[in-house]
DNA sequence: CTGATCCTGAGAATGCATTATCATCCTTGC
DNA sequence: GCAAGGATGATAATGCATTCTCAGGATCAG
């Protein structure tokens, strides 16, 4: 079974503090606050792990390594700040993607990734 | 000044006809038809090339390693065949982009990307 | 408390896409 | 034609994210 260590639960707190999209990178630097000494390796482990068990779902941006974040968010999309180059999670989704789709192709999802400067980085 | 090589005229028409994004292989392969030998350190420093004087534009997909494809054709989105991994160039573009964006946040463009069967793979 | 076993960190190793190297070849201006 | 220099192909090298290895630590059932 796994083991409950000082690492992992840093780790999940992080991510699920997050409120948004983490990289494995991120992830480290967050938790190794309140985990110094914290691995890489250990980071991707606990990834991986925990994105087999469903806990993790991993986030593809165009051009961007993944990040992860918590399942159970139901359908959602992402805002990519140019500048400082977080992502955050949006709510709603746009109308039309049907009719986007060519003849005879069938739809099965889509991915939405809007891109510009988060509050932080506009003002 | 850049050279007139049947290498780059294969590769060219080869991007030019194919009327959707190619990957650096399937530019390759589809470029060796008409020129037999065709290398693809080639194939990467025509793309690069093209790339730098705007005669081609890359397209990043999510969790893919990018295609190219000619400029020129305004904005548009792309539809990924889940089964063959072709990538086809859609018209039209969804709603409600702005509404989506959070408060305090500058939106300045956007991806759309869908997802599912072309219609030689849905038959 | 204690052993069995899982976990961890550091660094080596891997996988992959892309780029550099270099001897040879092909284009082009003359 | 011909020489000068860009272009090419094969392969080695690079860059990067990710995974493996292994010796030492930590966890937990009993």
């Amino acid at each position: 079974m796994e083991r409950d260590t000082q690492q992992r639960r840093a780790l999940w707190s992080a991510i699920e503090g997050a409120g948004r999209p983490l990289a494995p990178r991120e992830l480290l630097e967050l938790a190794q606050a309140s985990c110094p000494g914290l691995g890489i390796a250990t980071v991707y482990r606990a990834l991986k792990a925990w994105t087999e068990d469903g806990r993790l779902a991993q986030v593809d941006l165009p051009g961007e390594p993944p990040r992860w974040e918590p399942t159970g968010k139901g359908h959602h999309h992402h805002f990519h700040c140019r500048a400082c180059d977080r992502v955050y999670e949006l709510e709603g989704c746009p109308d039309g993607l049907r009719s986007m789709t060519p003849e005879g192709f069938s739809l099965e999802s889509h991915e939405v990734v809007l891109y510009g400067r988060c509050s932080e980085c506009a003002g």
